[in-house]
DNA sequence: CACGATTAAATCGTGTACGATGTATTGTAC
DNA sequence: GTACAATACATCGTACACGATTTAATCGTG
């Protein structure tokens, strides 16, 4: 391929990840306003939801995501009465964060997103092509990670 | 698969999509730093460097964007003496973006980016699948997009 | 031609992302 | 133990995204 055919949007594999991205995070939308939370709320609560106490860092290896990103993050779902923030008493650097009442109570209300999800999607698309491309998105995260 | 067990990062297709798109656009930006634009505005020239002109609407449409995104973005390129914005003549409702000198210039700088970015990509993960993904990707894109 | 509906941008407010920097705490080497 | 590096968050500034609303221009129908 010439470098000019390279620039073009749809031979690049950029494009697509980010509007696929953002057009999914869409999706999702409708069902987590009726929790009251955001998508990037979303996957906190996800990770919360599998470890009772995450430190701030911890949660953002799991996110791949800064404290300059979570911090003003957390505090709006602190506000919101969905998770604690408390500082360790072993190391006062680190800011432990679990669950309050709020965002326990969330995880019934969320369990069946993911499947309302995929009936949205397979509807045009086969479900042995989102495994397909789950997997190759966690392949890709992985090469990329090192 | 239980609702529990979808519940969980590595299940949903959700996370990798949207850490992916993250990861990506970081591999571009210490390319496109060397010519001092973003992500974004890459795009946005992308779109322009195959087409003359567009209106803010039409730019929205290839990019899946909205115009309270655009407009700011394309201001802020307008500054950098990349893009030109004009009224339409014949309909002045519709605002025209026009490659300025510095944005047709930076085409020959960018034509390097697309094959650097593979290069750095494949050292981990397969050529082929890098295919693939796009075609995954694309098709999902446009199944949800009726 | 008039006038309500539609369309195209722009504006506003909120919430991420993230590079750069600051601050407090802990680890470590001498 | 003390100074210095490393670590964990927080803060700041800039740039997207996007829902909701506003403004101005054009279209369509009677």
């Amino acid at each position: 391929m010439k470098g000019e055919a390279m620039l073009q949007l749809d031979n690049q594999l950029c494009f697509p990840l980010y509007a696929a991205s953002r057009m999914v995070t869409k999706l999702y939308q409708p069902l987590l306003e009726k929790l009251g939370i955001t998508y990037p709320q979303y996957l906190i609560l996800l990770v919360l939801w599998e470890n009772d106490e995450l430190s701030v860092n911890e949660i953002g290896k799991k996110l791949m995501l800064e404290t300059n990103t979570l911090t003003p993050l957390l505090k709006r779902m602190e506000v919101k009465g969905i998770v604690k923030r408390t500082r360790s008493k072993s190391d006062e650097r680190r800011v432990i964060v679990k669950l309050a009442d709020k965002g326990g109570a969330l995880k019934q209300s969320a369990l069946c997103i993911p499947l309302e999800l995929l009936e949205g999607m397979t509807n045009q698309f086969p479900l042995e092509r989102v495994g397909r491309l789950r997997d190759d998105l966690n392949a890709l995260l992985k090469a990329l990670s090192q």
